[in-house]
DNA sequence: AGCACGCCGACT
DNA sequence: GTCGGCGTGCTC
C-alpha cells in the first residue's frame, strides 16, 4: 500500500491536498515539506498520515522534507488546528501562524552562527605598521578582552570591517568557532526579588501550583496592587530550571521598561516577541523555543503560536485589553487561545487584570476560574477620590470645566503631575461652519473628517483620505469656518497657555509614532518634575506613573448610549484604568470625570471605584438580553461596491441557516455603512450552543466559498466579536 | 493566493 | 497583425 500524507499550504484555501510518500522517506505531522503544486514549487506543513485520498486523483510525490523533525510540535499544531475550526479559518493559513516568516518560505531551520573574532595567540607582541593606528587599537582590545567578539558588537564599538579584513590577512586575528563563542558568553547577573507586602503574599498563596495540571485562574488585582511582582515571584517560586514560559501583553505594554524590568531578574532566560522584530531575530527567538531553551517569553498575541517544548506556566497580563484580539484577517483571541493551550500542556494559565473582560470575570465568579482578589494598593498608596464633574450648560475651554481648570492649577502650584485623558471615541473635532452648518465629511466614508491643528489638515480615521483643511466655508465661503469639538491637540493648546512655565505632553498616536518616543516621554514623567500629561487611550493602559495626583477625564459620555453592547464594559474599563494612574506614589490621587449625565447610574457606581459592583451590574444586563458570555456570538461581515450587493449575499447566507437553535439579527448596514467606498453590513449569529453555532457555520464558510460573485464583493466570518457596529 | 488559459482594445 | 487587460478556474 502506497504511503500517503495530508498537507496543508500557506494559501487562503478551506483544504487540504494529498501527497504520495516516496519510498524511503519517513514524514510526521507537524513536519515541514516541499511539494509540487500546479506548477509551482511549495511549502507544505503535514497534518496527517496514512490517509485515504479522494477517488480519480493521481498523487503527486512529495519532493522533500526541510527537517526530519516537526517543525509545529504536537500541542502548538492541535491548538492551531483547533483555532482553525473555532474561528473557521483556512487551517493551511493558520498552522503557517506557527513557523517564523524564514521557515514559512522554506529557508533552512538553522541560525547562521553570528561571526566572531578572537585573537591568535602571540599576534599581539608581534609589531603592526606604525600608520596602522586603528588596526593597533583593534588588536589591542580583543587582547585585552581575551574572548572572541562578536562582529556586530565590533563594528558597535567604531572599528571597520575593512580593520578586520587586514589583521586577519596578517593571521593576528581569525574567526571565533561556535564553542568559543558559546564558552565566552557570560551570564547577566540577576537581582532578587523585592519581598511580597502582606496582601500580595496571601495573594501568592491562592496561586495554582503547578503540579495541579491544568487551572485558570483570574488575578483580579486592583491598579498599583502589583500584579506584576506576584507574576515575577510565581515564575521565579514555580518555574523550574529548565521550563518555558510564556507571559502575554498587550502590544502598548511591551516597552522596553517592561522588558527590563523581566531581564532583571531572569536575565537571559527572557525573550521578547512582537511585531516589531526583523526576520532573523524571529527565527532566532523562535529556534530557541523549539530547541527547548527555558526561555520566558514577553510577547503580544501571537507570541501564543510560539513552538513551547516544556510550557510550565502562562500568564496574560491586562486580559481585558482588546489588543488580545487580532482585528483582521484570523481574528484569534490570543487571551482565549492561551487558555486552551494551557490545557493541552496540562499547566496553569494566570489571567490578571484590574478591570477584567467580562466573559473572564463571569467565568471567575461561577466557578470556572479560580478568582484571587487582590483589593489593596501595593505601599503607600491609596485609592484615588472619583468625583462626576456636571459640565451641562458650563463654559468650557478646549474642553475644560472652569473647576476641572482649576483642580490643575492646583496641583502644579504643588509641584505635582497632572493627566488629562480625552476619550476621543465620538469626540473628535470636526470643521463647522457657523452660518450655515456645513461640516466636512470624508467623500468615501460616511464619517466626518477630524480637523489636526498641527498641519491644518482634515483626515478621516476610517481611511486614508485627507486635505488641506479650508479657510472659509467650502459650502457659503463664509469667514465662520471653525473647529468644534475637543481633541488632544486643542486641550494642549489651552493648557499651555494657561500653564506657560509648565511642560504639557502630549501622548496619542500622532506624537508617539516614532519607535521609543513614547519610552522617552515615560522616562521624562518618571523624573517627576512637574507636567501636564495629555492623552488618549495610550495613557490609559498599565503605565507608573508615581507623581500624578490628578486624573481629568474630558468627557466621559462617548460610550453611556452607543448601540455596541459591549460600550458599557469598554467605557468603565478605560475610565478605571486610567484612573489608576493617579496617586500610584505616596500622594493621594482624585479623578475628575467630566459628564452632561450625572445622574447616569454606570457613572455613579463608578466613582465607587468598585469594580465588581460594575460588572456584576453590566453581567445582569447581558443575561437580560441574552448576550454573550450567556450566548454565543459570531458575525459575518459582508462590504461591496453597493449595499444592495453586501445585503444580498448576507440574506443569502441568512436563507442557508436551518438550525433554530441559532437565531439571526439583520442583515444590517454596518455603524458607519460606506467606509474607504466599501458598502458594509453584517448579519449576526448567537446561540446558546457553541456546537450546532460552529457546525452551521462551517457549513455556511463553505457554502459562501462555492458560491459565485463579483470579485469585489468579500465577506469574513467573526468569533465572539469585539465590535458589533 | 498564484498562475494559467482565454477572449477583446491600442500599438510597432 | 501582436501585446496585454484582468475574468474564472484549478491546484492533490
Amino acid at each position: 500500500m502506497t504511503q500517503t500524507a495530508r498537507i496543508a499550504l500557506s494559501r487562503p484555501l478551506r483544504r487540504l491536498f494529498d501527497y504520495r510518500i516516496p519510498d524511503g522517506m519517513v514524514v510526521q505531522p507537524g513536519q515541514r515539506v516541499r511539494i509540487p503544486f500546479g506548477r509551482q514549487s511549495l511549502v507544505g506543513l503535514v497534518v496527517d498520515t496514512g490517509v485515504q485520498p479522494p477517488e480519480g486523483i493521481k498523487l503527486k510525490p512529495i519532493s522533500a522534507v526541510l527537517e526530519d523533525w516537526p517543525a509545529l510540535p504536537d500541542e502548538t499544531r492541535t491548538l492551531l488546528q483547533w483555532a482553525a475550526s473555532y474561528y473557521q479559518h483556512p487551517l493551511g493559513e493558520c498552522l503557517f501562524m506557527g513557523l517564523p516568516p524564514a521557515l514559512r518560505r522554506g529557508r533552512p531551520a538553522s541560525q547562521p552562527a553570528e561571526q566572531a573574532w578572537t585573537i591568535v595567540p602571540g599576534a599581539s607582541t608581534a609589531p603592526l605598521p606604525a600608520h596602522a593606528k586603528r588596526q593597533q587599537a583593534l588588536l589591542d582590545w580583543l587582547s585585552d578582552l581575551g574572548e572572541p567578539m562578536g562582529q556586530k558588537d565590533i563594528l558597535a564599538a567604531g572599528f571597520s570591517r575593512a580593520q578586520l579584513k587586514a589583521l586577519a590577512d596578517r593571521e593576528m586575528i581569525r574567526e571565533a568557532n561556535a564553542k568559543e563563542q558559546l564558552s565566552s558568553r557570560k551570564p547577566t547577573p540577576v537581582d532578587t526579588l523585592p519581598e511580597l507586602t502582606p496582601a500580595q503574599n496571601e495573594a501568592f498563596g491562592q496561586l495554582p501550583c503547578p503540579d495541579e495540571g491544568f487551572t485558570a485562574s483570574l488575578l483580579y488585582g486592583i491598579t498599583g496592587s502589583g500584579k506584576t511582582e506576584l507574576y515575577l515571584h510565581y515564575i521565579e517560586r514555580y518555574l523550574s530550571d529548565d521550563q518555558q514560559a510564556l507571559v502575554l501583553v498587550p502590544e502598548i505594554n511591551l516597552t522596553p521598561q517592561t522588558v527590563r524590568r523581566f531581564t532583571r531578574y531572569f536575565g537571559d532566560r527572557i525573550a521578547v516577541w512582537h511585531s516589531a522584530l526583523n526576520d532573523g531575530e524571529r527565527l532566532h527567538t523562535w529556534l530557541r523555543i523549539r530547541q527547548g531553551d527555558p526561555v520566558i517569553v514577553i510577547g503580544t498575541r501571537s507570541a501564543v503560536t510560539l513552538p513551547f517544548m516544556r510550557l510550565g506556566a502562562l500568564i496574560v497580563d491586562e486580559e481585558h485589553d482588546t489588543s488580545f484580539k487580532q482585528g483582521e484577517g484570523f481574528r484569534y483571541s490570543g487571551r482565549d487561545l492561551a487558555v486552551y493551550r494551557a490545557h493541552l500542556n496540562q499547566c496553569p494559565v494566570i489571567l490578571g487584570s484590574a478591570t477584567p473582560s467580562i466573559e473572564s470575570w463571569h467565568n471567575a465568579t461561577s466557578g470556572k476560574y479560580r478568582l484571587i482578589r487582590l483589593e489593596e494598593r501595593a505601599g503607600e498608596a491609596r485609592p484615588p477620590t472619583m468625583r462626576l464633574l456636571d459640565i451641562r450648560s458650563r463654559p468650557l475651554e478646549g474642553g475644560l470645566s472652569p473647576r476641572a481648570l482649576q483642580a490643575v492649577r492646583e496641583r502644579i502650584e504643588r509641584q505635582e503631575q497632572v493627566l488629562v485623558f480625552v476619550n476621543r471615541r465620538g469626540f473628535a473635532p470636526v470643521m463647522m461652519c457657523f452660518d450655515c452648518g456645513h461640516t466636512s465629511e470624508c467623500p468615501r466614508c460616511d464619517s466626518r473628517l477630524t480637523f489636526h491643528r498641527r498641519d491644518r489638515a482634515l483626515r478621516c480615521h476610517h481611511c486614508d483620505y485627507q486635505t488641506a483643511a479650508p479657510l472659509t466655508c467650502p459650502s457659503c465661503d463664509s469667514d465662520a469656518y471653525k473647529p468644534i469639538g475637543q481633541g488632544t491637540e486643542r486641550t494642549e493648546d489651552v493648557l499651555q497657555s494657561a500653564f506657560p512655565d509648565t511642560p504639557v505632553i502630549r501622548v496619542d498616536r500622532d506624537s508617539t509614532r516614532n519607535r521609543g518616543s513614547i519610552d522617552r516621554i515615560l522616562e521624562r514623567v518618571n523624573t517627576g518634575e512637574p507636567c501636564i500629561l495629555v492623552g488618549t487611550q495610550m495613557l490609559a493602559k498599565g503605565h507608573d506613573f508615581p507623581n500624578v495626583s490628578l486624573v481629568v477625564v474630558v468627557n466621559a459620555d462617548g460610550g453611556l448610549f452607543s448601540v455596541d453592547f459591549r460600550a458599557p464594559e469598554q467605557l468603565v474599563q478605560t475610565l478605571l484604568q486610567v484612573s489608576g494612574r493617579a496617586g500610584r506614589g505616596v500622594i493621594p490621587g482624585t479623578v475628575l470625570i467630566q459628564t452632561c449625565h450625572s445622574e447616569h447610574p454606570l457613572l455613579n457606581q463608578l466613582c465607587d471605584g468598585h469594580y465588581p459592583t460594575l460588572a456584576e451590574h453590566i453581567l445582569a444586563e447581558r443575561e437580560a438580553l441574552s448576550l454573550p458570555p450567556f450566548r454565543a456570538m459570531a458575525l459575518l461581515r459582508a462590504e461591496a461596491a453597493s449595499m444592495e450587493e453586501s445585503l444580498s449575499l448576507l440574506d443569502a447566507a441568512k436563507a442557508q441557516i436551518r438550525d433554530n437553535r441559532i437565531e439571526t439579527w439583520g442583515p444590517l448596514p454596518a455603524l458607519i455603512a460606506r467606509r474607504a467606498d466599501r458598502h458594509r453590513a453584517q448579519l449576526i449569529f448567537l446561540s446558546d450552543r457553541r456546537g450546532p453555532m460552529q457546525a452551521t457555520l462551517a457549513n455556511l464558510c463553505y457554502f459562501l466559498e462555492n458560491e459565485k460573485k463579483p470579485a469585489t464583493l468579500k465577506w469574513q466570518v467573526d468569533i465572539d466579536p469585539l465590535e458589533t457596529g
